[in-house]
DNA sequence: TCATTATATAAGCGATCACTTATATATGCA
DNA sequence: TGCATATATAAGTGATCGCTTATATAATGA
């Protein structure tokens, strides 16, 4: 790995908002309109935040319909190190679970 | 380790000049006029980047007479994780050897 | 077809980044 | 003491960041 690429992907998980998407992204798939509720943040940030987490090839998104599924892309050169600081940080605070008992979670399957 | 440790810590990796700096520290301590030579920057430039490497804890810093001797700090949270990462980067073309061999190595010890 | 829904893109904005040049501080030595 | 050396700080600058609001795209369903 040359540094133009280690510190491009440094760069994309040097956010606290897209290190919380990416420990949600950890435990399952996720479409961004699940993260506009978990994260409280507008849909074209996370969208934004989404875009760059994918140039950095940290995650991968697969279209079905009207929603878009992503998740961790597991051929990154800096997966395991990846899980290893997502392990490090604790649990969030909203959970999918709770989406489900608020009736927010989206049905994308 | 909390979401904003993590970040900081992410953030002061994420920068090439910067991993080039804990590059050659993960193999021993140096000092900024080696640096200057090294790095192909400028005199604060460097001071500035090792100010951002110490405030996120991941450098310490010993003053001896003119000189601040910088080591890498063992007791990071990531430090492991960091030697992985430092460890994935190639050697990079200038080495201490070669400053030697051009007689531009200073004798900080 | 037309409205709704999910997501992406565009444009703008204040904050931060990494650098520069200039200057300050502080140590060692003649 | 006074000068050279090593490093830090300050101020300024163009680039990028992460967000916002507004709008575009694209798929679904009545």
């Amino acid at each position: 790995m040359d540094y133009q690429q280690m510190e491009q992907s440094l760069k994309a998980v040097g956010d606290g908002n897209r290190l919380l998407i990416l420990k949600y992204l950890s435990k399952e798939a996720l479409c961004i309109c699940e993260f506009t509720e978990l994260l409280d943040t507008s849909q074209p940030a996370i969208s934004q935040h989404m875009r760059k987490l994918k140039q950095a090839q940290w995650i991968c998104e697969e279209k079905r319909g009207r929603w878009t599924i992503w998740s961790l892309n597991k051929e990154h050169g800096l997966f395991e190190v990846l899980v290893t600081l997502l392990a490090m940080l604790p649990e969030p605070e909203r959970t999918v679970e709770s989406l489900i008992a608020e009736g927010k979670k989206v049905n994308c399957t």
